[in-house]
DNA sequence: GCGGGGTTTACAACCGGTTGCAAACATGAT
DNA sequence: ATCATGTTTGCAACCGGTTGTAAACCCCGC
């Protein structure tokens, strides 16, 4: 038995054959698939009909080789434990794909493998590297960058490193919109609630909503540390202070880092029976969010325009590493206002 | 300025380089980097110090071109807001990292692109698709397989398409033996809180189930229906069934198809202030599972053996089509056992 | 009928590896 | 010293595309 002859019987189906088929060269083909390429409307007519009596499809590792470009963008994962991150996950894959990308899943998030993971996307040629609410050690980008000139971009995220690309939700004017709708409604005191303190996405987020208050004069006045960033944390939380603070001095509002920890407060409240004794605002609206039993009031990230910023940045490559914040869109509900 | 000469300048490193460093030619590269070849150890020892002082990383579109295998594995994922999903991804990707092999993401949740996420995960030449937790179409299927010979595995779930392989937890199995541990018990009447009812999971876990029961000349009291495998639903459906059932004819012990459930369930006897009257295991074994909050009797799916087994079918591409079910462990904590 | 300008197309070389083949070499037996 | 055997190694060809170049072609005006 013969090893795949060329033409008939072998399974792959490859340019020559649909050049064959059609009666021109394989450089035809090649061309006929090509945008810009100039060939007559008729050959490239034929080409097309052939390619697809045949069911042609481009090898792309074949077009990766020398174009230099695969179309492969490594997306960098790590706190495989974070139920957030799957909706980041999914928007930014599905957003890839629909602009002719794909997405190689890279998980750090086990053990020791940070440099075998990027390695390997490296000698697959992948065309950038997105960090995925990675917690980005300097370990990390330095080996990253000095393997090949790939394109970096943190998303969702922000990294103090300068040297790298960051695209992600601008914090501190959030902070700052939120701020003004607690103040339309005329509260006097408003806190904030914190998940855990290492992050720097808090930080643009606080400040914004710091600024915001001081502007007609106010200030935060109460933090409230919930820890993590789950529903029993916020519950627990804000509990806690309902417990400890007499009812006249209590917050009005509240400003939640997170749709998750608004949840858990919202429902310490029910929990009380105070439902709508406070209002509270989100961040991220999640599914929950819209749901008629919480009605939460949210901020809601642009993540289309997040991830086609970050595609951007890996296809032109932009030469100086610079931040690029975008402003997300205030959801309101019903959860900031004043019900009692 | 010229483009990339070939040795010095140009940023890539190829065989060549390595090749012309080490004083061998470039086949003996190619040869020092394959397990079984034949090259003397003196030569390999050259080659791989000069690949090393070069830092030469093969490039893997090249190999994979002409070896016809590229260790990429196409992760086909829909319902992208099933939290659970994470989990299994997590696992699957650092565990298909851990063989040498990668993942590239293909998001099939969103609108109609199915066909195109697959025919483009096929031009890359992956080896192979693993389907996890997919409503997988006939369509899907038939589609993955016309396009060329790629091994298909459904990890997780149970296909009852007999054309495809299948890689999952043996319900039946666990629902024995569960039902054996709930009969260890003493307890006589027995339940079982179902999810969404479409799931041929749900089939062979609750013919087990029952089949255990009847060994003992018992059967299922009741099947409680949740609707959606989320902590409400639990909450509720057992509520419901709490408020509208006599203490005395309540159900003694309670199988939930689902941990999420189950801890629904707990947080609902715990409402009413009756926690340890009712024995409750459930499935999955989820973090949360093990929180002494919960201390959740359940069963955990052998994740990592499943998924070197989708590997291994994939690499050697078994000849029919099987459905290949592993045990799981039953993990014993607090919950099935009678506290008052 | 011929030469000039613009398109199309064929060709060769290449991207960066792998592999079958045969020559070169080393080894040990006779 | 000779030969059979086994191991290394160099070479050419190839995987399936792309791209620069040069030849072939077309249309047109002179």
């Amino acid at each position: 038995m013969r090893k795949r002859s060329k033409t008939s019987n072998g399974q792959r189906v490859t340019a020559s054959d649909v050049a064959e088929r059609a009666g021109v060269s394989k450089w035809t083909v090649s061309r006929a698939f090509t945008e810009g390429a100039s060939v007559s409307p008729q050959a490239r007519e034929r080409v097309l009909a052939a390619a697809a009596e045949l069911g042609y499809r481009p090898n792309l590792l074949a077009r990766g080789l020398t174009k230099h470009r695969t179309q492969i963008v490594g997306l960098v994962v790590d706190e495989m434990d974070n139920p957030n991150l799957l909706s980041l996950i999914n928007t930014t894959t599905s957003q890839l794909q629909r602009q002719g990308y794909l997405a190689m899943l890279l998980n750090i998030s086990s053990e020791h493998d940070h440099g075998a993971a990027i390695s390997l996307a490296d000698q697959f040629q992948v065309d950038g590297l997105i960090f995925l609410g990675t917690v980005l050690t300097d370990e990390l980008v330095h080996l990253a960058q000095q393997i090949r000139h790939i394109p970096l971009v943190v998303l969702y995220r922000n990294s103090d490193n300068p040297n790298i690309q960051v695209v992600s939700t601008d914090g501190y004017r959030a902070g700052r919109e939120i701020a003004g709708l607690l103040l339309e409604q005329e509260y006097r005191r408003i806190g904030y609630m914190t998940g855990p303190v290492s992050g720097s996405t808090r930080l643009s987020r606080l400040d914004g909503f710091r600024d915001g208050l001081a502007e007609q004069g106010l200030a935060v006045d109460e933090v409230l540390e919930a820890g993590h960033y789950r529903r029993e944390c916020g519950f627990r939380a804000l509990e806690h202070y309902l417990a400890t603070t007499a009812p006249a001095e209590r917050l009005e509002a509240l400003f939640c880092e997170n749709d998750i920890l608004a949840i858990g407060a919202l429902d310490a409240l029910k929990a009380r029976g105070e439902s709508g004794s406070m209002g509270i605002v989100g961040f991220d609206d999640i599914k929950q969010a819209a749901s008629p039993a919480y009605a939460l009031t949210t901020y809601r990230q642009p993540l289309e325009s997040l991830v086609n910023e970050a595609i951007r940045r890996i296809r032109f490559d932009e030469a100086q590493p610079r931040r690029h914040l975008l402003p997300g869109e205030l959801i309101q509900r019903d959860s900031h206002r004043r019900t009692n």
